[in-house]
DNA sequence: GAAAATTTACCGACCGGTCGTTAGGTAAAG
DNA sequence: CTTTACCTAACGACCGGTCGGTAAATTTTC
């Protein structure tokens, strides 16, 4: 068996993601990991200790995909096509994990809350810095640079609320199609 | 002061929003609506039946808006900008009433579940017709019709969790942003 | 149109159950 | 003989929900 702080971990992000933070109790956690529920404490310091190390873990890998993803690509377009793939990908593969972390924010401590949403925001500002500077080389439209990259790390984000891993199209197939409707909408055609 | 049952829905709509349904108790609900909590059942049934009406009334709310929308609206790419400027208004003037909808719905029993999900089904055929006869007619390019349906719905959907109404642009403006980012994106490059 | 009956809209007190968490102990491993 | 990794048992707090009751408003009856 792999070890219990693993499987805990494991356990809570299945719970978390089917039945939500709050609705998932100590016991049901417990329960799936097959420990008693006292011993959730030995690897944990709390319930909330729980949750920020699942959201914590999850931004780090998130941010160190993407950037693994942009290095040695070049040009604003082509960076900005394997930024999407990036982004699309990992919250497709990692659904769960990434749901939780898009939904369950309100459940962790006002400092821990703080450390998340920096980790967010250096992660949106990677996306900010690709649409101002397409704009500005005039490779994309000149429209809003904060709307639109929430535009477009909200529209990939909510993948994860539809996806289901053995659907009809592929994670490939659906980064390919987020991709393409990314880079049509940032170019903005021929604008009226 | 308005009638206590319509203060319950405001106040809860309010709690639920901000610190979600199962962190929210029939208690702080009562406190911040003036009364005891017994006197909330008096008015509905249960906790889940409070949330289940804020639920079904957004839906109905939410389809009435878009129908009334899409009256008189000729040409698909006309009736797709209507479609896209309804969808987007109504979940930034209603912001909270919309993030409950789509992030509460493990709250309710299985049968409302069903009920719900039925509706936003039938929603969300009005934007798949849509796409489908845009690709027929080749104003749209001819992608994944369900895939790009999520795509537009959650993008505008996802407004209701950022958009701040006293914040940097208005309802208006963001409408547009989002209308032309979709309309392009639907066009697919087809004029590059 | 006054008296009686009913309904409306609330209250305080309380229930069984579950919550997250802790204290203290134990058996095995190093 | 200390540390690791668990256990059983229990804690107080709080949960959603129910109870019997009541003052005021409304409707019905004579």
């Amino acid at each position: 068996m792999a070890d219990m702080k693993e499987t805990i971990k494991s356990v809570s992000i299945d719970l978390f993601f089917k039945k939500g933070y709050f609705a998932t109790s100590i016991s049901d956690i417990a329960k799936g990991s097959g420990i008693q529920k006292a011993s959730i404490y030995y690897h944990y310091a709390s319930k909330e200790d729980l949750l920020f190390h699942i959201l914590k873990s999850t931004m780090d890998d998130l941010t160190t995909c993407l950037k693994k993803s942009l290095e040695a690509v070049e040009g604003i377009e082509q960076r900005m096509r394997a930024a999407v793939q990036s982004h699309v990908r990992f919250h497709l593969e990692r659904q769960k994990e990434n749901f939780i972390a898009n939904s369950e924010l309100r459940g962790i401590t006002a400092e821990h809350y703080r450390t998340i949403v920096k980790k967010r925001d250096a992660y949106e500002v990677i996306f900010q810095d690709l649409i101002r500077v397409g704009a500005e080389e005039g490779i994309f439209a000149d429209v809003d640079v904060k709307i639109l990259s929430y535009a477009i790390l909200t529209l990939c984000t909510a993948g994860a609320t539809w996806y289901k891993s053995n659907g009809r199209l592929t994670v490939a197939q659906i980064a390919d199609i987020y991709e393409n409707f990314i880079i049509s909408g940032l170019k903005q055609g021929s604008l009226s």
